[in-house]
DNA sequence: GTAATATATGAACAATTATTCATATGTGCA
DNA sequence: TGCACATATGAATAATTGTTCATATATTAC
């Protein structure tokens, strides 16, 4: 926690100098808070969300995951690596085949919550 | 569930149809993944996930925000309309000065379990 | 070997977006 | 009325990114 919020840039005053402070001793490290901005880029994309999505369900090769959610097998399997880099899927190969999985236990949960952001009202 | 996955785009064959089928009557509505993906492109940016983090702790107004995480005041004025239209940020008036604060319940369990992901090995 | 199929990948293009700068709006105070 | 301050906003710019297209790699079957 704490560290690393300067005010150089910050072209107004504080108003409330105790806030601030306070707040500032609660701020988780920067990095982490550069990792989570990382990770949720990931989901900020409609077609790998669908790809997770349908990994929730079943393991799939790409060509099933292009063919179900409609896109090219180029586009699929240049998300898949964006996915795959974030550690969020793994793959095994079967001949020619690929089979992608889920590698997280968090998402599902993760997906759920914000499902409940969308649907509230 | 179920509906809206054709398959005219794929450039390749269907490899398991059965699975495919399957996979197809558990995806949610499109509708549904579209917003999902607008909401986790909010909390894509390391601006507003700092913006988040500081509201968890208390209220704040614009420039203690701006201060804290060492942004300019417009850069952050900017970023809390994106937060507000999304429905994650309300605020209320007091003279000159806007405070603002969190306006769901779902975003801390949603970084929580973001976090857990980004540190676990 | 060759052909066919599944997947991966690099380059290019279009679209989106975060920040900056200048300025507008609105409030409080002298 | 005029000035100072807090915030909002429009336009411009730079950077990022998703898809497409062409092509490379790898495996199977003949």
């Amino acid at each position: 926690m704490h560290e690393n919020y300067g005010s150089d840039k910050c072209d107004c005053n504080i108003i409330h100098e105790d806030v601030v402070n306070m707040v500032r001793e609660n701020m988780p490290k920067e990095e982490h808070l550069y990792d989570l901005a990382e990770l949720f880029k990931v989901f900020g994309d409609t077609t790998r969300i669908k790809i997770l999505y349908a990994l929730f369900a079943s393991e799939m090769c790409v060509c099933d995951i292009a063919s179900l959610i409609n896109m090219t097998q180029s586009a699929v399997s240049h998300q898949l690596r964006v996915l795959k880099q974030a550690r969020l899927v793994k793959y095994r190969k079967d001949g020619k085949v690929v089979y992608y999985s889920l590698d997280d236990e968090h998402i599902k949960q993760i997906f759920d919550q914000g499902l409940m952001h969308i649907t509230e009202n």
